[in-house]
DNA sequence: TTAAGAGACATGCTAATCAG
DNA sequence: CTGATTAGCATGTCTCTTAA
């Protein structure tokens, strides 16, 4: 079973989703994530602590409790999915968990902490409160009234920055940094300073997911791909450089992807 | 024969650093 | 917080190998 909720009012602008995954064991064991540079909140209700593998060698792995907050990622890393087999989530935008937590969100790139020590006083409880909760309506109206009550900040992101954010999303390609910072007014120094402390990773580097992302959108449920063709329409210069950012951000050449790639466009099973 | 994938190298840009 | 500086990274261009 599996199931979306999607927030209304000031949590709109900050959280993507809610959801919801329960469902027998996968035949495979690991699962390795794409970066598309959006934090979440993941909780495990099953008993097991949730584990994440070093990208490069997948025999070493840490623990993380039974909640985990991953931050803006730009490299694909492994995760268990044995034993998850009912797990609630919470997937932000880019920059969405910045007004969750006291640290820059630039502290979480590329890893992931237990929740337990950013929120002290409250994963625990949460978790216990998920736990006992009759049906999905309560389970995700829980999740939704926690995040409010954990505001630090205003829920909105600097004005330079979502705007920013905005444009490497819709057009990654088609733009470049210095022609987004130029329309902010701001230098160039504290455009990439903020930009990072809220979104958690580089402008280029954020662009470059994005465009990444939109590769994965554009062969996704399509079975004769030209590489070629999908390389320049979204915004690569040629195909080497294609596949070279391909397998800096997914951990496999392209055609090695699209074999395994399943429903889930992030998710790519393996082992 | 063709397309995927790898790599060398010059040039320009980005991001981090440092001084004030 | 800002401006200047610069190392390192991304891009543009070309060439080469491998697999189908």
């Amino acid at each position: 079973m599996n199931r979306l909720h999607h927030p209304a009012g000031p949590l709109g602008s900050l959280v993507k989703c809610f959801w919801y995954w329960e469902g027998a064991p996968q035949t495979h064991t690991k699962e390795r994530l794409m970066p598309n540079g959006e934090p979440a909140i993941i909780f495990n209700l099953r008993n097991d602590p949730i584990r994440i593998y070093d990208s490069g060698d997948t025999d070493r792995y840490s623990t993380f409790g039974h909640a985990v907050l991953s931050g803006a990622h730009t490299r694909s890393f492994v995760i268990d999915t044995a034993q998850q087999d009912r797990v609630v989530g919470i997937q932000f935008h880019p920059g969405g968990s910045f007004p969750f937590f006291r640290m820059p969100a630039s502290e979480f790139e590329n890893t992931s902490l237990p929740l337990a020590g950013l929120w002290p006083s409250t994963a625990n409880d949460l978790r216990e409160q998920l736990l006992a909760a009759p049906n999905l309506d309560v389970i995700f109206a829980l999740m939704e009234r926690c995040l409010l009550e954990q505001l630090l900040r205003p829920p909105e992101l600097h004005p330079a920055v979502h705007y920013a954010r905005a444009l490497f999303c819709r057009e990654p390609h088609a733009t470049t940094v210095s022609r987004v910072m130029d329309k902010t007014g701001l230098s160039q120094r504290r455009f990439i300073e903020i930009f990072r402390n809220q979104i958690g990773i580089t402008p280029k580097a954020f662009c470059r997911v994005r465009r990444f992302q939109r590769v994965l959108e554009t062969v996704h449920r399509v079975r004769q791909i030209d590489w070629t063709e999908v390389a320049l329409n979204c915004g690569y210069y040629d195909q080497p450089h294609f596949i070279h950012d391909f397998q800096a951000f997914s951990g496999f050449t392209p055609t090695a992807y699209h074999a395994r790639a399943t429903e889930h466009l992030n998710h790519v099973p393996i082992a």
